[in-house]
DNA sequence: GACAATGATTGACT
DNA sequence: AGTCAATCATTGTC
């Protein structure tokens, strides 16, 4: 890419030619102070050795001091200037004297140039980027994750996949802005490389520039864009984690159940009623029933349980409904509100944690306990016939 | 908007 | 680990 001797232009090379061989600069300059040296020994003339080696400096100085002096002057002076420096006759020793300091200089920031390593913040975002979705090809699997992973812990609710079309929309405008970003970044950085390089080799005509430190120049031009990268790439990461959150957020808002989930639930417990506590099998097969999580089964059993422990009177209506209907259920064959928690049913006791229930002092009074003796009798038979 | 209903969470307990 | 009890936060109804 970058060529070794051109971008000097005419420089080394005519440099070059005015010394012997190997040092190009330090021949050059000894090439400007041997004719002296000639001369005074006894060449045409001793004085015009003298006079022109001090002409020589004066051109040297001269040359120096209009290259000090130029920045300071309008851009067509300067120009004028320019063209001036590069066709004078000095210009070749001096570029190559030049272009020797350099290089000796030049030898230690060699060494001090560093292998960069990878920063991990950026190979983190790079990653989540990837993980998300958002960067790599377009397949949403990030979005499938984070959707996987809300719907495991919440139980699907029929409008799910609304808000899953919702996220994976706003995900994909996260992605759209960061691909067009980037592009743009990419598009920015290749034309101020391009400048930069161009205005490099314009100036390598009248000044040294090597093609080492063009290329350092070129790095250092992709590190400063490369950090705006990252900070993209950060805030890319940033708007993805906050779509995501109020994914999760949006998803863990209590949803009541549905009506149907609800009658499940409520004809398990009521039937149930002397021992309301599904096993893990019967929760799992509430679950499935319900279209909710066991965890849930289990938060609604707490409450239920609680609630109606709480205030029975409140929920008598409610429980001689669904003792009605399972009884009747189980008189027509109907097995339909039954969960596979046979073992359990079986072994109902009126100790334990049903004395609790049974035990409860009624609200109602005396009426509200015989319907509760009435109601478990009702359960305890309907779960004997079931069986 | 007030209020009841209800699903979820939390800490203590067994 | 499962449950209870209190509480929170949201939803539904009026």
């Amino acid at each position: 890419m970058l060529q070794q001797q051109p971008l000097t232009g005419n420089g080394p090379s005519n440099g070059r030619g005015l010394g012997v061989s190997g040092h190009p600069g330090m021949h050059a300059l000894n090439s400007v102070h041997q004719p002296s040296q000639h001369r005074s020994d006894g060449g045409e003339s001793g004085l015009e050795g003298t006079e022109n080696g001090h002409e020589t400096r004066r051109d040297i100085g001269d040359i120096l001091q209009q290259i000090m002096t130029i920045t300071d002057q309008s851009l067509d002076e300067a120009q004028a200037k320019k063209h001036a420096l590069n066709c004078h006759r000095m210009k070749p020793a001096l570029f190559s004297v030049l272009c020797e300091i350099k290089e000796k200089t030049g030898l230690s920031m060699r060494n001090t140039q560093e292998e960069e390593p990878q920063d991990p913040q950026l190979v983190r975002l790079d990653n989540m980027l990837l993980a998300e979705g958002v960067a790599g090809p377009e397949k949403g699997g990030g979005a499938a994750a984070a959707v996987s992973a809300a719907t495991s812990s919440g139980g699907m609710s029929p409008d799910s996949s609304l808000e899953h079309s919702d996220y994976k929309s706003k995900l994909s405008q996260i992605r759209s802005i960061y691909h067009t970003e980037l592009e743009k970044y990419e598009q920015a950085c290749t034309e101020f490389t391009t400048h930069v390089m161009n205005l490099l080799r314009e100036q390598s005509r009248t000044r040294p520039v090597t093609p080492r430190e063009i290329e350092r120049m070129v790095a250092i031009i992709h590190r400063k864009f490369s950090s705006i990268q990252t900070q993209l790439k950060q805030s890319t990461c940033e708007a993805v984690m906050i779509l995501r959150s109020r994914f999760l957020d949006a998803r863990r808002k209590r949803r009541n159940f549905s009506k149907q989930a609800t009658e499940v639930l409520n004809e398990y417990f009521y039937s149930h009623l002397s021992n309301p506590y599904p096993s893990e099998e019967a929760k799992e097969e509430l679950a499935k029933q319900c279209g909710i999580t066991v965890s849930q089964v289990s938060n609604w059993f707490g409450n239920k349980r609680i609630r109606y422990k709480k205030n029975i009177g409140k929920f008598q209506e409610e429980a001689n409904l669904y003792a009605m209907k399972t009884a009747l259920g189980a008189r027509q064959g109907d097995d339909s509100p039954h969960t596979p928690n046979s073992t359990g049913s079986g072994s109902f006791s009126l100790s334990g944690s049903a004395d609790m229930f049974l035990g409860v002092p009624s609200v109602n009074g005396e009426q509200s306990a015989y319907q509760m003796q009435v109601l478990q009798i009702v359960s305890l038979f309907r779960d004997l016939l079931i069986i």
